[in-house]
RNA sequence: GGGCGUGUAGCUCAAUGGUAGAGCAGUGGCCUUUUAAGCCAUUGGUUGGGAGUUCGAGCCUCCCCACGCUCACCA
C-alpha cells in the first residue's frame, strides 16, 4: 500500500488531508479555474499602473505552493504556474479568521491551490495578488525537496535543491517541479523540433510515418531490440533507422519526405547513447550529397537562431559557431593530416592495417577496411571538430546505402557532421540502382561475420521497390537529442530526454 | 562487460574504528506588507542491502544493488 511507504513528514500530511475533509473541504476538488497565469496577471497589472489606470485587475490564479510565510494575521505565499512564479498576500480582515486558519492548518508546500483577487504592488514593490477567496485544488502528500528560492535582480536563485542525477532521472516529475532549468531544456527541445519541423515544411518537403514494427529491420549498422506478434505467430524488430521506408516513398513519387520519431538501438548506454532516442530523417529527390551539406548547415543554424536567438552557442566550455557556411574536410585528407596514412595507397584491411601498425597504432583483429578507417576517425578526427565540420567521401564497405563517387570504386558519396566534438549528422547521395544495392547486401553477408548482428539483413522487397525506380536523392539523418545537447550546452544526453533508462529498481531491495 | 568513484534525516551535506550531526523542510508557539522572513522550542536515522574482522564499524574486508565517470561497444 501507498501510505506504507511514508515517511514521518507523509503522515503529517495525510492527517492535514484528514482534518480538512472531516471539516467538509475537498482535498481533490474535480472544477477549478484560472483566468490569467502569473506572468499574465502581473504584466496586466503593470501596463494598468503605467496608464494610470484605477480599475483593479481582478483574477484567478492557480498553480502549487512553493513558499508559505505566515505572520499571524497575515501570510506571503509564492506559487508556480506555467507562467512562472507570483506572490500571494492573504489577510485576515479581508478573509476572516476560519480560512486564516485553514491555511495555516491544512496547506502545506507542493500543494495546488486556486486564489482569486486583485493585483497590487507591496510595499517592498512585488507585484501581487491580494487574495479575496482560496481553495485546495489538490494536496500534495509527499513534500518536494527543494526548500528555499530568492529572486535578486528577477532572477530565481536556487538554495538546496535535488541534484541526486538517479531521483532526478527516475523521478523526473520531481525535479521539473522543482528545476526551472530541466523545464527550460524541454521548453528548447519542444522549440527545436518545430524549428526543424517549419525549415522542412518551408522547403515542399511533407512530413510521414512509417513502421516502428518492422519484419526486417535496416538502414544503419546497429543491433535491434525484438519483439513478438503473438497472433502472427511473427517476430518483429523495433527499427533502428527510417530509411529503407522513407526511400521506397521516393519510389512512389513523394519527392521530399521526412520523419520525426524515435529509433532503437540494442547497444551500449552512455553519455550520448540511450537505447530509444529521437531521429529526423529526410530525403530529397534530384538532391546530391553536396546540395544536402548546404541545406543541412541552412537548417541547424535555422534552428538555432529560431530557438536561442543566435548561432553562437556554448557547449562544455567552448564557444561554437554555427554559423554557415561550415568546414569541409575530406576524410582522405583529415587522416592524412591526421596519422600520416593515405588511405587511398592501402586498397586492402591487410595493407592499411601493416600502416596502421608502422605508426605505432593497434587495429582491432578482423577489422575491414572500412572499420579500420572508421576507427581512425573516431580516434583521431571527430574528438578534434568541435566547430561545425562536415567530413566526405566515406569508404564503400561501411556504407552499404550510398551511391559511389563516380568514377571511384572504393569511395562513397557520403557526409557526417560533426559538432563540439560529437557526430550529429549522417547524409549520402542514396543508392538507387537495385542490381547494386543487391550486391551491397551480398558483401555485407560477406564481409561480416554471420553471428554479427550488425550486418544489413537483405531486404527484397526494399529491392523490388528500387526496381520500379527511384529518383536519384539525397539523404539525411540527425540525432535529435543531441542537437538538443548542442542548444542547451548539456553534456549528456540523459539530460535532454524527459525519461532516460535506467536499470529497474528490485523489487525487494533488501537482498 | 572491465576499471575508478559515489550511496548518511524529505533535500543539500558533515562526522580519527569510540554517544550519528548541521542547514533547510516538518511540528508547537510569537508575529498585520514579508520575501532564503525572523525569534523560541522541538520531532525526525535499517548510514543502499547482506555477511565478516573487531571489545566496538557510517568508516576496514568480501558479496550484492543502484547511480556517475571512463574504457570497450556505438554505419
Amino acid at each position: 500500500m501507498l501510505e506504507d511507504s511514508f515517511t514521518e513528514l507523509e503522515r503529517t500530511r495525510l492527517e492535514k488531508l484528514h482534518a480538512l475533509q472531516a471539516e467538509g473541504l475537498e482535498p481533490y476538488p474535480t472544477r477549478a479555474e484560472q483566468t490569467h497565469t502569473s506572468q499574465e496577471a502581473i504584466d496586466a497589472f503593470i501596463r494598468a499602473e503605467e496608464a494610470g489606470d484605477e480599475i483593479p485587475i481582478k483574477v484567478t490564479l492557480a498553480g502549487r505552493l512553493r513558499a508559505l510565510r505566515t505572520m499571524g494575521k497575515i501570510a506571503f505565499a509564492h506559487i508556480d504556474d506555467r507562467g512562472g512564479r507570483v506572490q500571494l498576500f492573504f489577510r485576515i480582515n479581508d478573509l476572516g479568521e476560519k480560512k486564516m486558519a485553514e491555511l495555516d492548518k491544512f496547506f502545506d508546500l507542493g500543494d495546488f491551490i486556486q486564489a482569486s483577487g486583485y493585483m497590487f504592488r507591496t510595499k517592498r514593490g512585488e507585484v501581487t495578488l491580494y487574495v479575496e477567496d482560496f481553495k485546495l485544488l489538490a494536496k500534495a502528500l509527499r513534500p518536494l525537496p527543494a526548500a528555499k528560492d530568492e529572486m535578486v535582480d528577477g532572477e530565481l536563485v536556487r538554495h538546496a535543491t535535488l541534484s541526486d542525477p538517479e531521483t532526478r532521472y527516475r523521478q523526473r516529475y520531481v525535479d521539473l517541479a522543482v528545476n526551472p532549468d530541466v523545464q527550460k531544456i524541454f521548453k528548447v527541445r519542444a522549440a527545436t523540433v518545430r524549428a526543424l519541423r517549419q525549415f522542412l515544411d518551408d522547403h515542399d518537403f511533407i512530413e510521414v510515418e512509417t513502421p516502428i514494427l518492422q519484419p526486417i529491420y535496416g538502414g544503419a549498422a546497429a543491433k535491434p531490440f525484438v519483439t513478438h506478434h503473438n497472433q502472427l505467430h511473427q517476430d518483429l524488430f523495433l527499427r533502428i533507422s527510417f530509411e529503407l521506408y522513407l526511400k521506397r516513398l521516393l519510389v512512389g513519387g513523394l519527392e521530399r519526405v521526412y520523419e520525426i520519431g524515435r529509433d532503437f538501438r540494442n547497444e551500449g548506454v552512455s553519455f550520448k547513447h540511450n537505447p530509444e532516442f529521437t531521429q529526423l530523417e529526410f530525403y530529397w529527390a534530384y538532391a546530391d550529397y553536396l546540395k544536402v551539406m548546404d541545406f543541412t548547415e541552412q537548417m541547424i543554424a535555422f534552428a538555432a537562431e529560431q530557438v536561442l536567438g543566435t548561432t553562437k552557442i556554448s557547449f562544455d566550455g567552448k564557444e561554437i559557431d554555427l554559423t554557415p557556411p561550415w568546414n569541409r574536410l575530406e576524410l582522405r585528407q583529415g587522416l592524412i593530416e591526421a596519422t600520416g596514412i593515405d588511405i587511398d595507397e592501402h586498397p586492402t584491411a591487410e595493407s592499411l592495417e601493416a600502416a596502421m601498425k608502422a605508426k605505432g597504432l593497434t587495429a582491432k583483429p578482423g577489422s575491414s577496411r572500412g572499420k579500420l578507417i572508421d576507427a581512425l576517425l573516431g580516434d583521431f578526427l571527430e574528438p578534434n571538430f568541435i566547430q561545425p565540420t562536415f567530413l566526405y567521401n566515406y569508404p564503400r564497405d561501411i556504407s552499404p546505402l550510398a551511391k559511389n563517387q563516380p568514377g571511384n570504386p572504393t569511395v562513397v558519396e557520403r557526409f557526417e557532421g560533426f559538432v563540439g566534438g560529437m557526430e550529429l549528422c549522417n547524409a549520402f547521395s542514396e543508392l538507387n540502382d537495385p542490381l547494386d544495392q543487391e550486391q551491397r547486401f551480398l558483401e555485407m553477408g560477406r564481409d561480416y561475420k554471420s553471428d554479427d548482428e550488425e550486418r544489413h539483413p537483405m531486404d527484397d522487397d526494399y529491392l523490388n521497390a528500387l526496381s520500379y525506380g527511384m529518383p536519384p536523392a539525397g539523404g539525411f539523418g540527425i540525432g535529435v537529442d543531441r542537437l538538443v545537447m548542442l542548444l542547451t550546452g548539456r553534456r549528456s544526453i540523459r539530460e535532454v530526454i524527459l525519461f532516460p533508462h535506467l536499470r529497474s529498481l528490485a523489487e525487494d531491495d533488501s537482498n
